[in-house]
DNA sequence: GCCTTTATAGTCAGAATGACTATTAAGGAG
DNA sequence: CTCCTTAATAGTCATTCTGACTATAAAGGC
């Protein structure tokens, strides 16, 4: 705000504002996509599934209750998961986004490397990863925020490194490419795509020594690490159109 | 919000959460980025200058309370300005942002073409367009605000049609390039310039009969009006880096 | 009529990309 | 052990896109 509170303001007058977060948790397994959900176990919306999120408590801010959520709901923490990427999506407001009240809520994305499947702890029912490809409805309007976290990925994706997050610390290049045929559904070039990836100075670091992943059925792949960098100059464009 | 009020939960419970909105406005006049800003006539920060905004009402949108905002800084409505571009930024929600409450705002940015100045209506004490440039420290963290408005508009302007949302409804290639070096701050070729906005299908359209701005200077520019496109494939890409 | 200014047309080399082919190095089947 | 399959890695080549230019056209000012 800015204009200053209207004369008189009672904060206490009027039915105030619920604050929430919701998270959109991505990680690619198996070769798809993934988000993870929280049955729900309350009406309104009881048994439907939900994105995992909760109230901002009067003392932290929107992120702060954001990566406790995240915490809560899948055992990670900044620690135990360094490439831990969480970022602003947007914030819904419709004012009958909730039946039961007021309820603004600030949705993050977060993408996390393959991680076991998750804890039932925090105060959600139930906690499992869905296929983001086939899904049922969404409590709330959980669908359209999942749809615009899917989108902000996928063209994230084109202009920034952000594909390492969700890779484990070390990767192959091919496991690199996963992630973007995943998120885009699309197949690319593997030469290609390893020149883009290479030439880039920044976007990933080849390992001391060389070492390779053995074990798998074809010739050992070298494994990186990801560069510093955060932009991807040029970008790596999608093979068709884009959205946003 | 999504896994369920704590059981008990009562919204009048503790002091609630005030939603607000904070606008960015931004325009081009006279080869300058320019923003709106409004005097605070009271406390805290009386006299510094800030982002028009206010309180979200209890039965609308955020994005309704920054048209509706808009329309009383600037007299712009909808009609008035079709080229209007509203585009929610992020939400701001640091416990501290506001010494007098705990104000949660949702940052928008709008670009307009260059208007009158703002009459003085709504609660305002005074409104003016600012050189983006130079900028004395604004209220709140509005500094921080409008940085990042400045950083999306900025990266926008490389992968969509944005920069036509400065124009008016008719203008010369040579207007259009302006916004771009303006926004950027930076030369563009002007032969290159030209080829990149007319290959790409739908990004302007030429008016019927070409008629030709004269007046000017030099030789006559032919005049255009914005495509049906909004994203800019491959992307108009700024010579050096970008943020965000 | 020049001169300046701006719009517009076109050229040319380098960079980046997309579509390929070839080679290397593992595991598995016989 | 040897062939076969699989995947990683190394190149090639043509096309597209871009950046840096030069040239021409059409206005206004003197």
């Amino acid at each position: 705000m800015s204009t200053g509170a209207p004369a008189g303001y009672d904060p206490h007058a009027f039915e105030p504002f619920a604050v929430t977060v919701d998270l959109a948790v991505f990680t690619v397994r198996g070769g798809r996509l993934h988000v993870l959900l929280v049955e729900r176990g309350e009406d309104p919306y009881k048994g439907h599934w939900a994105l995992p999120g909760g109230f901002v408590l009067p003392r932290e801010s929107a992120e702060s209750a954001a990566r406790r959520e995240l915490a809560e709901e899948t055992g990670l923490t900044e620690d135990t998961a360094g490439a831990l990427h969480l970022e602003q999506l947007r914030t819904y407001s419709d004012p009958d986004r909730d039946p039961r009240m007021r309820v603004v809520s600030v949705a993050y994305a977060a993408l996390v490397p393959d991680l076991p499947e998750p804890r039932g702890g925090g105060d959600a029912a139930g906690a499992r990863w869905w296929d983001a490809g086939a899904l049922g409805p969404l409590a709330f309007d959980h669908d359209r925020i999942l749809a615009d976290a899917y989108d902000r990925i996928g063209a994230k994706l084109e202009y920034s490194c952000l594909a390492t997050a969700f890779c484990p610390p070390e990767f192959t290049l091919g496991e690199l490419q996963q992630v973007y045929e995943t998120v885009w559904g699309v197949e690319l070039d593997r030469p290609n795509f390893r020149r883009k990836v290479l030439t880039t100075p920044g976007f990933v670091q080849a390992l001391e020594g060389s070492p390779r992943r053995t074990g798998g059925r074809g010739k050992p792949a070298a494994l990186y690490r990801a560069g510093a960098a955060t932009a991807l100059h040029p970008p790596l464009l999608r093979p068709e159109g884009r959205s946003t």
